[in-house]
RNA sequence: GGAUGGGUUCCCGAGUGGCCAAAGGGGACAGACUGUAAAUCUGCUGCAAAUUGCUUCGGUGGUUCGAAUCCACCCCCAUCCA
C-alpha cells in the first residue's frame, strides 16, 4: 500500500488542495513538508503526537520533514477556530516553550543532515518591517477573502482584534519564506488551519507563480464531536512530569469505544491489516483494543519500560493480576502532620488526588475514597505516621485515581 | 470621538439594597448500574482550623447599619454612527 493510501485508511487526511498532485508527491516520496508548532505551552500535547507521527510516516516513505517551531506565530496567537482572545505571552516564556518543544521533538523525529530539519519563524517573523511587509505582501491578501474564512466565524461574531487577524498572513509567509528556502513545497497542519494554509498557497502563487500545496489532518475528536487528548480542560501532555507515563496510559485505556479503532488507526504504527482483523470486536472485547492502544502510545511517547510499568501496574489496579510496584507513589512529609497525626483528607490532599482539602472532603463524604480498598467516610479519620510506613498504602479517589502514598 | 447594550463563579446565564457563596443549564467530580466504555439515575460543585470564619459578581473610591445590586471616575467588549 503506498503511503497516501495509508493516510487515507487510517483517517488521517482531512482536506487536499490537490489530491492528485500530493499522492503522487509523496508516494514518490518527493515532498519536502513542513508543519508548524507554536509554543504556546511548555510541553507538546497528545494533539502535536498525531502531527509528529504523520512526520515519521511520511519520513519513512522517503519524504523530507522540517518542523517549524513557532517562536514568531505566538507571538500573535491564532484566533482559528477559538472563541477567545488568548492570553499573550511574553518572549522569555515563547523562548523557554521552544527549548522544550524542541527537546521533545528530537526524541521521535530525527533530525540532521539529509533528516529531518527543525527551524524557527521567530527567524525571519521577528525582524520584518512592517512596511516593507505590507509592499510585498500585503498587495496579496483580499481582507474581503479573509473575512469569509471559516476559522474566523465565531470571532466575526465576538471580537477578532487586528493582532491575530495577522496571523494568517504570518503562516503564509512563513511557508512562502520555506519555499524558497528549503523547496519545501508541502504545508501539514491540523484542519483548523486550512485557512492558514491556503493563504500560503496563494501567496506563493502570486508572488512566485508556482504550486505549492496543503493538506490537513482529520482534528481527533471523539464520538461526541469533542477534542480529544484533554481531560476536563487540561491537555495531556508529552511531558511525564506533566502527565505520568501511568496517566497518559490509563488516559487512552479509558477512550470511549466508539473512538478506540479511529484512535489505534491515526495515533499507533500497528499495520492496517491488523487492526482490520479488530474491526468486529464488539463490547467488553474492545477492552483489548484499549489495552493495546494505550500500551503502543505509551511505549511511542514514554518508551517500552515506562509502558510495561504503567501496564503492569494498570493491570494490579484494575483486574487483580500485575504488579503494584511500579504504580506512582507520594511520600508524606512530615508537615502534613499535625501532632503526629494526619487526617484521611490530608492524605488524599498530600497524594495530589484533589487539590484542595473542600474537594477531599466531599469526595470522602460521598464515599469516594478507599485506603488499602477500605472505605473511609469520615473526614475526621485520623492516621499515625506508622500506618504508612513499609510497603505503603494504596489511596483510590473515584475509581480510576490511584496513589501509592509512604511515609 | 458620539449613541446604545454589556462585563456575575470552570462555561453559558438569572439576580437591580439584607432572605446571596449568588437561580437554572452545561461541564467537572463522587455514588449506583457496568466492561477501567456509553447511556441513565442520584448526590455534589469558592476556600478554610467548618453549625463558624474568610474571599468572590471588570477596577478603584464613595453612600449605607448592610452593596453583585445605588453613586463617581476609570478599564474592557459588542453593535450602529463618524
Amino acid at each position: 500500500m503506498k503511503i497516501y493510501d495509508e493516510l487515507v485508511a487510517r483517517g488521517l487526511i482531512a482536506q487536499v488542495t490537490n489530491e492528485e498532485e500530493v499522492s503522487k508527491l509523496i508516494n514518490e516520496g518527493k515532498a519536502t513538508f513542513y508543519i508548524g508548532f507554536d509554543c504556546t505551552a511548555d510541553s507538546l500535547t497528545a494533539g502535536h503526537f498525531m502531527a509528529l507521527t504523520l512526520m515519521k510516516r511520511l519520513q519513512e516513505a522517503g519524504n523530507k520533514p522540517i518542523a517549524l517551531i513557532g517562536g514568531g506565530t505566538t507571538m500573535i496567537g491564532d484566533p482559528s477556530g477559538k472563541s477567545d482572545m488568548r492570553k499573550m505571552l511574553t518572549i522569555e516564556d515563547i523562548n523557554h516553550n521552544a527549548e522544550c518543544f524542541k527537546r521533545q521533538m528530537e526524541k521521535f523525529i530525527e533530525f540532521g543532515e539529509g533528516k529531518a530539519m527543525m527551524v524557527n519563524n521567530a527567524d525571519w517573523l521577528l525582524n520584518l518591517n512592517y512596511i516593507e511587509l505590507l509592499r510585498e505582501v500585503g498587495a496579496c491578501f483580499s481582507v474581503n477573502n479573509m473575512l469569509r474564512a471559516e476559522c474566523y466565524k465565531q470571532r466575526m461574531e465576538k471580537g477578532l482584534t487586528f493582532l491575530e487577524f495577522n496571523y494568517m498572513i504570518m503562516q503564509s509567509y512563513d511557508f512562502y519564506t520555506l519555499f524558497q528556502k528549503y523547496n519545501c513545497n508541502l504545508e501539514f497542519g491540523g484542519d483548523d488551519q486550512w485557512s492558514n494554509m491556503l493563504g500560503g498557497t496563494e501567496l506563493i502563487r502570486r508572488k512566485l507563480g508556482k504550486d505549492a500545496h496543503a493538506m490537513t489532518i482529520t482534528l481527533l475528536t471523539d464520538s461526541n464531536g469533542n477534542k480529544m487528548g484533554k481531560t476536563a480542560g487540561n491537555a495531556v501532555w508529552l511531558d511525564p512530569n506533566k502527565t505520568s507515563p501511568f496517566d497518559f496510559y490509563q488516559y487512552w485505556r479509558n477512550v470511549g469505544d466508539a473512538d478506540v479503532l479511529k484512535c489505534i488507526k491515526m495515533l499507533t504504527f500497528i499495520p492496517i491489516e491488523e487492526i482490520q482483523k479488530m474491526e468486529d470486536w464488539e463490547g467488553a472485547k474492545l477492552n483489548e483494543a484499549k489495552d493495546i492502544l494505550a500500551y503502543e502510545l505509551t511505549k511511542l511517547v514514554h518508551g517500552e519500560e515506562e509502558a510495561e510499568k504503567a501496564k503492569e501496574a494498570s493491570k494490579a489496579l484494575f483486574s487483580g493480576a500485575g504488579s503494584l510496584e511500579n504504580m506512582p507513589s507520594t511520600t508524606l512529609k512530615d508537615e502534613d502532620f499535625r501532632d503526629g497525626k494526619i487526617d484521611i483528607v490530608g492524605v488524599v490532599v498530600a497524594a495530589g488526588l484533589c487539590p484542595t482539602r473542600s474537594e477531599a472532603r466531599r469526595a470522602v463524604e460521598q464515599g469516594g475514597v478507599t485506603l488499602n480498598d477500605e472505605k473511609v467516610t469520615d473526614p475526621k479519620t485520623l492516621y499515625d505516621p506508622d500506618f504508612f510506613k513499609g510497603e505503603g498504602v494504596i489511596v483510590r479517589r473515584g475509581k480510576k485515581n490511584y496513589m501509592k502514598v509512604v511515609k
